[in-house]
Parts: C-alpha cells; structure tokens; sequence
DNA sequence: CCAAAAGTGTTGTGCATACACCCATGC
DNA sequence: GCATGGGTGTATGCACAACACTTTTGG
C-alpha cells in the first residue's frame, strides 16, 4: 500500500501469486507471565499467572494475556517487558520468546460472530501476537499489583480465555516442561537463596511429578549450576537444609554461541533423544 | 493511532509507562530456505540457501533473504510458503518458524546512514520481521527456478547480506543443529527414498562433523523413524545399499500434544541434558 | 525416642562411543 | 583378489532411576 522499504523485493515473474493486498496487519505483543503460588488449602505450589479483564468488544469483560500493540520505539523484548511491568509492577526473572501467533481468523472470533453472540465488524482487524513468557521470583509473587481488572489464576484451572489465549498458554506451559530440563529456568522462579527442596518443588511444579530428591541433588550437582552458601535454614522440625546460590557466572557459559541467543534459545521440544 | 480492537486493553494506572505512539510498525515474513548441494569439485553436500537482489534501497544490489511483507489474507506459514514458491518455484520438504526479529533499530541500518552510504530518510520505517525457515528435498533442487535476480549460496560461504540477514541465517543454522538431534528434520532434505549412507550426509552437513556409519545406523534404527523398502541401489562399487522410507506415521506420534506444535517446535537448544 | 526431611551410597539398566570385524558388490 | 562402502558384534563408560541407608534437627 505505502511504499515503505521493505526487507526484500517482490520478484517481478510471480506469475502465480495474485497481488494480495497490503492493508496493514497490526502487531501486538502479549505476555504470559509465570509464576509460584500455593494454591488454598494445598502445602505444595503449582503455576499460576496473571489475566486482564478486557474492557471492551471483541470478548468484553473475559480474561485476556496482558499485552497491547507494539509500541514503535521499543523491541518486541522491551513491549513484553513494559507489559509485565504494567501488569505486576515487577522486573521478570527470565523472559523469552514463545511464537508469534498468525492465522488469519485467530482474531475476531468469527465463529462467535455467526452464532450472534457477540457483533459482526465490518472490517474484522487481523491481529498478529508475538507472545512472550516470563518467569516472577516467588520472592516478588507477594508484591505484585492490586488491580480490580487484573487476577491471578492457577494455570491448570483457567477460564475460557479471549481469542486463542488459551491454546497460547498451553503452548507455554508445554514449551516450559521440556525446558526446564535442559535449561537453568527454573532458578528464575526463585529469590537469590534456596533450598534443593525449594528448586525441586519448581521442577515439580513445571513438569506435574514428584521427583527422587536423592537423583535430584545430584543433578543440579552435576550442572554446577549452584554454590553453597553455607547458610542454612533453621527453625524447620528437621535437619536444617544448606542455602543455595546460582551461579550466574556459570549459567552463561554454555548459552549459545551469539549473544544473540542470550534469551531467544526458546522452543523446540526435546523429545527422546532421537 | 487507530482504534482498531487491541487483544489486551491497556490498564487504566498505568503511570510508569509513557503513551507512546502507535505509529504503524510494518510486518514482514521472511525465510531461510535451506537445501543440499555439491560444491564445484567437492564430493559431499553441505548446505545452501537462495537469496534475492534487493533493487531498492537500503542496502540496494545486496542479497537478502526471500520475503515480504505480511499480506493480509495469509497466516504467518502461508505467507513464508508463498515466499518460498516464489524464490524455488517448490513447496517445502519441512516448514517452521524460526524467530519473530524486532529490534528497534534493526533497518533501516544507522550505522550506514551516518557513514554516508546510504541516504538517511527522514521517517525510517520501523518493521518486524517473522522468519522461518525450509527445507527442499534433494531430488527437487535441480528444478528451482532459475531468476537473475536469485541466486542459491553455500550457507557457509555467503556475501554480506541486507539488514541483519547474516545473523538470521547464522541462527537457524545453529538452531538446525540443534533440532537435527532430536527431531526427524533430517528426512526432510531428502527425496521419498534414500538410502542410510544419504542421511547419514544429511546429518553430517547439518552438524559439520563426521558421523560413525555403525553408530549411526543404529541410532536411526532405535528411532524407528524409517521402514525398509526391501529395494536396494544396484550399480555401486560396493555391496548395494537398501532403500528406506521415511515412517511418517510413527513420525507424527510423538511430535507433542497438541496439532498447534505441528509445526511450531521450533527454537530451543538441547544442551547437556541437565 | 520418634518423625521428618536432609543428604549419601550402591547397584542396575540403557544408551552413546569406539572400534574390530564380516558381507557383497564392481573391477 | 582387492578396494570400497554396507552392515554387525561387542566392550567400555557414563547418565540416570531406584531405593536402602545414615544424619540432623524439633518436639
């Protein structure tokens, strides 16, 4: 439409291609934010994230990732980060990219428009999401803001979500289970000090299962991805656990060739090793 | 700047964050087109993309990957299917997305502007890049399409690309690596039939090394990922080979839960298995 | 002493590597 | 026969799961 630069030519023989029009296609980027908490009644902690209850149509009044168009000063990275700022107040621990969500009829929800729930718009806008996940230290989980329009939910006990947000945290909690076990992640989700008990609970908690704290140990052992403090906590009615710390120094060093890959080594699904 | 419906409304308190302008971010799709190829006088294959003459400027004459931008009756794949039909006149052995690129500063290129070799402009447009990546089965490169204006190079040997294209490309090599692993990508550079000595080249371009044929095989074995066709290559200097085929039905068993991973496992690094 | 969780030791299994060796074909 | 790659057998080492066992605290 515009004539904007564009990153690479149309080639003149693309006989078979009509000319699809250019109306612009606009970009959001949207959050889904991460993080420990114990859910009523329960003594272990599972996944839970915060919603935005959207205030107006398409999807009026359901719960929504936090997200919003792409400003054009910041990275996709900094509109993610500025997202999880409005919708907690908090720096995340870790934040990555997920996928960037694109069919055509992802948005509106055409379906809901034939059954006459909800208006049919005369020029439905198409939507394209680049969605980011980030991880909160449970340190920060109690800090987070208080808004009427913003609530937390346990992950395994989501409502119906706007658009396809549902099928979005899905994919990020799938994404998160085959990461953990490769990647340091699952610090992330601490403070800066923990018990092995403490980091196994967020592995539990990631991947659904209770794991041998015996293997465990040894483990994150094996990674060095941890340092003695030699603090330990007392009070417990038992042997008091020795304080970890994780060692950043250590964490980058096997990240990827290009610092390029610093917080983009996302996705992929490690399935048994081939 | 429009009021087209956003997917997240923008909280009401949100006082740590300035309203920046909405100012259209354009969306491109672009595709790292990968397949195998002889180079002049060597005997194994290694890896080659085709790339596009950029005729306008920024970085005007220079090669850039195949893309475009996003047109609006196309999801994300389709549009880098279209580009791919484009630039090779074929459809993809293999299809996925690599990464959604969006710094803010990543075109136009500053650097040269202040240089003077390129015209500063006075609005630089702001565009966000999804970018894929493909796969040409070996028996269908000798029927790409033949284009002044597109040319195929050795993945290792390329000029200086347009924009931060050689970075692209430097990652979803990388990520090739990674994915080849344990994944059944592999398959997809090659034709129906092959033979184990063929995917084990596959293997060996992607990974840059030399593989042991006895390990190899048995790996692959293990996989079950391929079915004997009882066919053997007659006509060698050695003992003939046997024909095998890819099984795509045990290969879609366990590509993860949901038909939204199809083809979307993307990213990810597999490292020490932590 | 007992309960409970921290932390250690031991053993078996499966898988990846390394490499010796045999097989089948063209010349 | 011999060269060449196809294909098999086997030993070694390591990562990991299973689980018995010891240690250290509070009550």
């Amino acid at each position: 439409m515009t004539s904007f630069p564009q990153e690479t030519e149309k080639l003149g023989h693309s006989d078979d291609h009509h000319e699809a029009d250019h109306a612009a296609v606009s970009l959001a980027v949207s959050t889904v934010i991460l993080a420990l908490r114990r859910k009523e009644g329960e003594s272990h902690h599972s996944l839970w994230l915060p919603l935005v209850r959207r205030l107006r149509e398409p999807y009026k009044g359901q719960w929504a990732l936090p997200g919003g168009p792409l400003p054009s000063d910041q990275s996709l990275e900094q509109a993610a980060g500025s997202t999880l700022k409005r919708a907690t107040g908090l720096v995340p621990g870790y934040l990555e990219q997920l996928y960037a969500f694109g069919d055509v009829q992802r948005t509106p929800d055409y379906r809901r428009m034939r059954e006459g729930v909800i208006e049919p718009q005369v020029d439905p806008e198409r939507v394209v999401s680049v969605v980011y996940w980030a991880s909160i230290p449970a340190t920060d989980v109690s800090h987070t803001r208080v808004h009427e329009n913003i609530k937390w939910f346990p992950a395994d006990e989501l409502p119906t979500l706007a658009f396809d947000h549902n099928e979005i945290v899905e994919y990020a909690l799938y994404r998160l289970q085959n990461k953990v076990e490769y990647s340091r992640i699952a610090h992330s989700f601490l403070g800066e000090e923990f018990t092995l008990a403490q980091l196994r609970e967020v592995y539990e908690a990631i991947l659904g299962r209770a794991l041998d704290p015996a293997n465990f140990r040894r483990q994150i052992a094996a990674s060095k991805s941890i340092i003695d403090t030699g603090k330990r906590v007392e009070g417990t009615r038992h042997r008091p656990p020795r304080l970890y710390r994780y060692d950043h120094a250590r964490a980058f060093a096997d990240q990827g060739p290009l610092g390029m890959y610093r917080a983009s080594e996302t996705q992929d699904v490690a399935q048994h090793k081939f």
